[in-house]
DNA sequence: TTAGTTTACGGCGACCGTAAACATA
DNA sequence: TATGTTTACGGTCGCCGTAAACTAA
């Protein structure tokens, strides 16, 4: 029997991904009625069982794996035709989906975006704002800002920026609660924590800028959140302090708002990355925002390493 | 706007392969109007032109090639993907087919396909007999056998056979007219002709066996067809002389049924074989036929060069 | 009990074929 | 003039959503 409808094979392809049915209709805005019918019909045409399923879950079988692997090429070749066909047009148009943290989000991204949708008028953007680790397949994102380093071996990367943490707080509550010395006397100071899968984040590592020294120290505070531009609102009230990327706060201590405690500790790298899903094709639309994004972190001087205002005497590593 | 229907696709690439939209709608089994519609539409959501038409005729536009391209190998990702999932099965299954000359098909492939039909009960084989070029892909062959030395680069091809054309006559008809001693003695016999696009083919080359002569003879004849399969019956009925590729000839001059003229000259060579559309998968049930056919031609021995009786002492050309 | 898959059923929409118009080779 | 594409129109089939059943987590 021959293959007619191109949405099974979306299908088969968002169940192996997200593996759920109910998942993969949303996917495709259609009830999981509909999808389960639909599914079914795949599999006679094929004669092949693709996804060996419950009442209350599925997996995918071996022919499963096969016969996705074919269809997943296929339709990034289809996609790819399209792409090409629509570049034949000078003027970028489509949707992007962007994956970004909060805080970076709020004060790094949000004015340049502006910039780049003004420049072209045909692009849509979809944000989608989270603090928890979005999985670049399954929830179909065309670009992620992530920080830190990469692990998953089907995405492509391209570094944007080079940061490390940095360690600061607003002037008034530097006023109240002095500098500290060395990064042991953050126990006794008032620390603002990110939580993350429901557990805060206290252990906070440092290393000397000449390499001498590191230490890992254990902080404490009252306020904490799973959301870090909230963490990052309460350091600005002046209500402790903050450890996070230099990207995120780079504003802040150019102002003054923030001023960075610890100048001869740096924290742990955390290079950002534009990562995208590892298909053959990367529209136009989406190379083009790359470009545009590592153009603005070019033009602040946040593409080099620059992890301290100190700034030659920092120890590259290897 | 996404694509959503496969026969779309097939659709667009029935129109590249043949120009006319009347003979692709014939091959997906729909009416032009459908057809019309259908493009129609796929054009609407790739936002793309993909064929200029008139009212009586159409033509690819630089688009359309792109795009067809793009959609063909994903076509054929699909197709491999089906094929792979069968052949998880041990049978085989499904149709093939075969296009072959009509002398070709009745005195050698017939029984052989019998055969292969009988050892493999899930196969359809759909003969398309023809003593007129078919066009592979435009006529959607899987598997065709052909004469001759090879051009079309979008091919793939095996040898089968090695043969020449050789000259033979019935029995009673060499008894009646004698045999000739010189390809120009061919002049005043009774020649059977072979027609091709309307025109008779009543040159005939040779060459002597020792290379130290080749000579083109102009014959004559009353009798001619543009079915092979008839001029070898009336050679049989003793109607004339005939000059075709020794398989089709093997049984009947083993047999006696016919004997071989002029057997120190031979004629052009004229290797048999099977080619098949450049698609990355060739079917199980395709290669298996290849492999059936190309076995037979070996028992047979008409897989070597062997262009006369004599045997060693023909010269192989460079 | 919950949540996700499956079945049943009814309605709407899409697509096809018939038929006729149209234009070009 | 004849052939191949396009448009118009009516009917049918398929597919989706709603709703409920089912079952494994």
């Amino acid at each position: 029997m021959k293959l007619e409808n191109i949405d099974e094979l979306r299908l088969a392809l968002g169940c192996a991904d997200t593996g759920s049915l109910t998942a993969s209709a949303a996917r495709l805005h259609i009830t999981p009625a509909a999808a389960s019918a639909s599914l079914k019909k795949l599999e006679a045409r094929l004669g092949v069982r693709l996804f060996e399923r419950s009442t209350r879950s599925m997996r995918i079988t071996p022919a499963g794996e096969l016969f996705v692997d074919y269809a997943r090429r296929a339709l990034d070749l289809l996609d790819e035709a399209q792409g090409q066909l629509q570049e034949g047009g000078s003027q970028l148009v489509g949707a992007i989906r962007l994956a970004a943290s909060s805080d970076l989000t709020r004060r790094v991204l949000l004015d340049w975006l502006d910039d780049f949708l003004a420049a072209h008028p045909g692009v849509e953007l979809q944000l989608a704002v989270s603090d928890t680790l979005t999985d670049v397949v399954r929830d179909q994102v065309d670009l992620a800002l992530r920080y830190g380093e990469l692990d998953d071996s089907r995405l492509v990367a391209r570094r944007l920026a080079t940061s490390r943490r940095v360690t600061c707080a607003s002037p008034d509550y530097v006023a109240r609660h002095g500098l500290p010395s060395h990064p042991s006397e953050l126990a006794r100071h008032e620390c603002l924590s990110f939580v993350i899968r429901g557990r805060r984040v206290l252990q906070w590592p440092y290393a000397r800028n000449d390499g001498s020294e590191t230490c890992t120290v254990r902080v404490h505070g009252r306020r904490s959140a799973d959301d870090a531009e909230i963490v990052h609102r309460w350091a600005l009230a002046g209500h402790g302090v903050l450890c996070k990327s230099e990207i995120d706060v780079h504003a802040h201590l150019a102002s003054g708002a923030l001023v960075r405690l610890l100048p001869d500790w740096q924290g742990i790298r955390l290079p950002l990355h534009a990562v995208m899903p590892s298909r053959r094709f990367v529209p136009a639309r989406v190379r083009a925002l790359v470009d545009h994004l590592a153009e603005r972190f070019r033009r602040t001087g946040m593409d080099l390493e620059a992890g301290t205002p100190s700034g030659p005497s920092l120890t590259s590593e290897p």
